[in-house]
DNA sequence: ATGGCAGAAGCATTCTGA
């Protein structure tokens, strides 16, 4: 079972790649950010015809997620759905479309995209730890103790020095900070395993390169983008990589694709998919 | 320290991202 996150940033000028890719790869759970675009105006049948179903949570030309999967979605939460909590507080963290989750195929699929927070001393470093402490009581209520979580998205951290190109000029500034790294991991409580460095312990690999000053080409980037699955999930865990020659395309997005192979039955009658053929990665 | 690049809205330029 084939499971994606990308950054797209806007589904709707990177469409052709987004499908291209989908053709070339073929994953069963395609989770996508910054999707920019209203859900009345999400290019849905691109997808359909490719045979997915699609779930979306978008806004105008800011953020947005959506989840396209080959199996069934089932109970969706588009956002926060938090209970213990006073309503309003749900309804403020609701405005900023960066949450949709569902069960696939057995498992809780949660997509994210994690506030970027611009800078430590802005209101937005504010809003973005709040966001993620509003996470941490959302995922508390909504994950049991023997699900089974593939917990993903553009996370806006990196977690270690290791994730940063020049650790030396960037540690300890946005994406990279004390408190950021606090509340992640207080929002994975130990409850997760980062899919990505079970195969790969250096440094020197990226999710995301700044479109300004060559970045790409110099290979200056961070890694940003994760997939976090629950402990009970390890021994299925078969692959993890980044897709970074996506990157290389023709106007491409900022964000590689993160894919994760995880070795699962399909327990769904109705999987959408006819072609009988396994994808090895 | 500043600005570089890109997308959306909307038609010149601003806002936002990371």
């Amino acid at each position: 079972m084939l499971i994606a996150t990308w950054n797209v940033n806007s589904v709707r000028t990177r469409l052709s790649q987004i499908t291209n890719w989908i053709k070339d790869v073929n994953p069963d759970i395609l989770c996508l950010q910054e999707t920019k675009v209203v859900d009345e105006a999400f290019p849905l049948s691109y997808f359909e015809e490719l045979g997915y179903e699609v779930i979306i949570n978008g806004q105008k030309s800011y953020n947005g997620v959506a989840i396209i999967s080959k199996f069934k979605i089932e109970n969706v939460n588009k956002g926060f759905t938090n209970e213990n909590v006073e309503e309003i507080i749900s309804i403020k963290f609701n405005e900023q479309k960066r949450l949709i989750s569902a069960d696939i195929n057995g498992l809780k699929i949660i997509n994210v995209y994690v506030p970027n927070g611009s800078s430590l001393d802005s209101d937005k470093f504010d809003y973005k730890i709040k966001w993620l402490n509003h996470l941490s009581s959302f995922l508390d209520e909504q994950i049991g103790e023997d699900d089974l979580v593939c917990f993903l998205g553009d996370f806006n951290i990196a977690p270690k020095e290791i994730d940063i190109h020049s650790p030396q000029k960037y540690e300890g500034g946005i994406m990279a900070s004390k408190m950021e790294r606090e509340a992640l991991n207080n929002v994975l409580k130990g409850r997760f395993i980062d899919s990505f460095r079970i195969f790969e312990k250096d440094s020197g690999h990226w999710s995301w390169w700044d479109y300004r000053n060559n970045a790409y080409e110099l290979n200056k980037g961070w890694r940003i983008d994760h997939i976090y699955i629950s402990k009970n999930l390890s021994s299925k865990l078969k692959s993890c990589v980044i897709e970074r020659n996506q990157r290389e395309n023709l106007q491409p997005s900022d964000h590689a694709p993160v894919l994760i192979n995880l070795e699962i039955e399909n327990q769904n009658e109705d999987y959408l998919d006819d072609d009988d053929d396994l994808f090895e990665i």
